[in-house]
DNA sequence: TGGATAGAAGATAATTATTTTCCTTTAAGT
DNA sequence: ACTTAAAGGAAAATAATTATCTTCTATCCA
């Protein structure tokens, strides 16, 4: 279930609302990220007819617009999400899942600028290892 | 000029050596990030016959024996370099530029791990921003 | 130090991934 | 409802990556 919240999100982002639009949004909203492969056989069960290209072209618009963000994973095909609060990535090597995960970053920001003189204004931080469900699973 | 170092760690890596690899590596070693099409172009000066093939097929090759990584880079190709002490990297969005920068990440995993409750044993982390040239030719 | 041989190079074809084109359909404003 | 800019779908065009096959060569060993 889409709440308006979104819809009206799509339409400040002056991107045109269509049912396509909408169901990739439910999609994001309700599995976090997904590829666009993901997304695609996603949408297939309610569209039988959409195309490849729509996922592609609709990804981007809303990248553009920067409605959806990519998260790009080690290993892994880049991920597109809802562009939300900040936050850092914890994935799972082993079931492959991702989540997110709000961490203090003023500590390593500070340290990073002190040592590279870099002006940083964002950061992408990816943690691998392995979910709790996986740890267990492999100690059994 | 390569460095007889690189030469005993492709051969310790099982990687037949070969003048196409060397070439490689010396590019890897004096230019740090490099992507395939970076890579091809630079071969291409010394062996202009050399296929693009040939940079796929060997890159994997060294990944696969983790003598090079890969580093994903928001809104860039990837990048690949030698493998050497962990780091994280700074990227100027201006001039493209990628750099090594070396931190602390004790404070921010435990942080990760406490909150997520992952096993982490990895972490790539991207610090984007303006290297210190692009900001004095930005204020300029 | 000359083969023998596994593996690499090069050329090219085949896949796979992504973008673009072109025409039809539709959302959104009037 | 009418108009129009934008979106969808199908297919073609590009780009990126991998596979195949033949020729070449680095490495091993007698
Ligand atoms: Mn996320
Ligand atoms: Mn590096
Ligand atoms: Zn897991
Ligand atoms: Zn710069």
């Amino acid at each position: 279930m889409i709440m308006k919240d979104n819809l009206e999100l799509l339409k400040s982002y002056q991107l045109k609302i269509t049912p396509q639009r909408i169901a990739i949004v439910e999609e994001l909203a309700s599995h976090g990220h997904l590829s666009i492969e993901d997304l695609y056989q996603g949408l297939l069960e309610r569209f039988p007819t959409i195309s490849l290209a729509t996922v592609y072209k609709n990804i981007n618009a809303m990248e553009e617009k920067e409605f959806v963000q990519e998260v790009k994973i080690p290993e892994q095909k880049s991920k597109y999400e809802l562009t939300k609060a900040h936050h850092a990535h914890v994935v799972c090597q082993e079931c492959k899942k991702v989540e997110d995960v709000v961490v203090s970053t003023k500590t390593i920001l500070d340290e990073v600028k002190d040592v590279s003189h870099y002006r940083i204004n964002r950061d992408d931080l990816i943690f691998t290892g392995l979910c709790p469900e996986c740890v267990v699973k492999q100690s059994a």
